[in-house]
RNA sequence: GCGGUGUUAGUCCAGCCUGGCAGGACGUCAGCUUCCCAAGCUGAAGGUCGCGGGUUCAAUUCCCGCACACCGCACCA
């Protein structure tokens, strides 16, 4: 299904809409979770728990929203989380700089370089406006992060344009409170804040965004030993290198060097199973390897794990190698000492990071999900049971006649334990119709054979069929019919 | 941020050219009917016509500005 067919169903079904969409000056990149989003966000969490955190031992933090200037001094962002841009005198138009020149002499400057070499070379190239021939005032860096203001004060700090920062801030303690061993992953979800010039497509360019990031801490001259690295050895990923697809375990991965070392091909395989279990057509995923210029300014080697949808390929993972980049920085800013002991050597810990973007995930699962059956009129989203929003209906199939009423008492043995439904209203075929778009594997229907023998019938969302089963069945079906892989 | 196209009920859209009571379909809700896959009948609710200004006796309609969305460019999880 394309973006459009996503989107209709995300605001007809309160997956996702607009943020302060009443309001004309409501902003563009700002979205809200409905009910449908929030209970499938919520489910798509869990599995990234099981699969990740509790699989391999991480530990998980919550870590605030708002940082202090000294973080993002520290991890470059004030510096380098900036696009150079010149605004034009006459006009007021603000223009890219490193890509005006580009433009206009061929001369290729790059975006981390000094203020004063692109106003040198705007002044000795004598380059102007290309709207109204207009001078430039002098270059500045526009910073994609939002600055707050704290206290009456009025102290500069940011919202975090990245969850990793509180990570690393406090890997010293956690590290020694819970008994830290080399490798360990520290995983964190929450909110990150960048402002994007142009954000687009709803959950696809946020301003305000759900990441799940993880940092694998661990000893740089150790990469290739790592025995839980069996698990996945004979995983399959899909490589995308020098413009080519290769397929391989996780093995030949490592053995032919496609892979630096055991441990990111570990972690490569981990994510991997994790997506399969989301429902995403892993058929239409790569992990790319990044060019030097892609790459963002702390990562040394760097993988996007990518999924084609309907508006191209998409990134949700961004993997990158951080070396001891972000520590060494900490460290030297905050003269906390980071150095631990491994193996009786004192060692500052590398950094493998894996920082997943939530809400593209979840937009990707849906269009992967969502299909139109022609011949039944209806129109399907195909979720994994686990991560449904609404796992079961409970519908009674006409409401006179006591079926109101059974209806009612199945429903209340079961709604604290499931995402259930009830819903007495309408032709039952529209009922199941329903379902079937915010993605219920299942509906059970009460009607007058229920009465007698104290059976209902099951329908399976995907198969249209039905079964007719004992209500002291039903629990035991759900509970298995439901649980996470 | 640039260029193009749009914005009218929950959704899709008509009305705008040529200013004069805000409309349709689907959906939603209630009732009747039916009794297992969007059937039918009756009724109802639902709108700052994106926002602000201007012209006019009168603006959803004409003019200006802005915001937002979509497509393309650039940037990114």
């Amino acid at each position: 299904m394309n973006y459009d067919n996503v989107m209709q169903l995300a605001l007809e079904r309160g997956f996702y809409f607009p943020s302060c969409e009443i309001y004309a000056d409501a902003q563009a990149g700002f979205w809200e979770y409905g009910p449908s989003g929030v209970s499938m966000k919520t489910k798509f969490i869990e599995l990234w728990r099981r699969e990740l955190v509790r699989r391999d031992g991480m530990l998980e933090i919550d870590g605030s929203q708002i940082m202090s200037k000294s973080v993002f001094e520290a991890s470059g962002h004030l510096a380098s989380f900036a696009d150079p841009v010149v605004r034009c005198i006459n006009c007021k138009l603000n223009f890219r700089v490193d890509k005006l020149i580009f433009e206009q002499t061929g001369i290729e400057i790059p975006e981390s370089a000094d203020l004063t070499d692109f106003d040198k070379t705007v002044s000795e190239r004598n380059i102007r406006c290309p709207k109204c021939k207009g001078e430039f005032e002098r270059a500045r860096k526009f910073n994609m992060m939002f600055k707050v203001e704290i206290g009456p004060e009025a102290e500069a700090a940011y919202l975090r344009p990245e969850t990793c920062q509180s990570i690393f801030v406090d890997f010293p303690r956690l590290f020694k409170t819970m008994r830290g061993k080399l490798p360990i992953g520290v995983a964190q979800i929450g909110k990150s804040f960048r402002n994007e010039i142009s954000p687009r497509q709803s959950l696809l360019r946020l301003r305000e965004f759900y990441q799940a990031e993880i940092e694998v801490f661990c000893n740089p001259n150790k990469l290739n030993d790592l025995d839980r690295f069996a698990e996945v050895q004979n995983t399959t990923i899909r490589l995308w290198i020098n413009n080519e697809l290769k397929a391989m375990t996780c093995q030949q991965a490592v053995d032919s060097e496609v892979l630096p070392n055991k441990f990111v091909a570990y972690y490569l395989g981990l994510l991997t199973e994790f997506y399969q279990k989301t429902g995403i057509d892993m058929t239409k995923s790569r992990f790319r390897r990044l060019g030097e210029k892609e790459k963002a300014f702390y990562a040394t080697v760097a993988f996007d794990f990518e999924v084609q949808t309907a508006t191209g390929w998409l990134e949700l993972v961004a993997c990158n190698y951080r070396s001891d980049y972000d520590l060494t920085s900490h460290a030297t800013k905050s003269k906390e000492k980071f150095e631990v002991l491994d193996d009786e050597q004192k060692v500052l810990p590398h950094v493998f990071e894996i920082s997943m973007g939530i809400d593209r995930s979840l937009y990707t699962i849906l269009e992967h999900s969502l299909r139109e059956e022609k011949e039944h009129d209806r129109i399907v989203l195909s979720l994994k049971p686990y991560l449904a929003p609404v796992h079961v209906g409970v519908l009674s199939l006409v409401k006179k006649d006591g079926l109101k009423e059974k209806t009612d008492e199945i429903f209340l043995k079961m709604k604290r334990k499931y995402d259930a439904f009830l819903d007495h209203s309408g032709a039952i075929g529209r009922r199941y119709r329903r379902l079937d778009e915010v993605g219920a594997p299942f509906a059970i229907t009460i009607d007058h054979q229920t009465l007698e023998d104290q059976t209902v019938t099951l329908r399976k969302r995907d198969e249209m069929t039905q079964d007719r089963v004992k209500i002291s069945e039903i629990d035991k079906i759900l509970s298995e019919s439901l649980a996470f892989p």
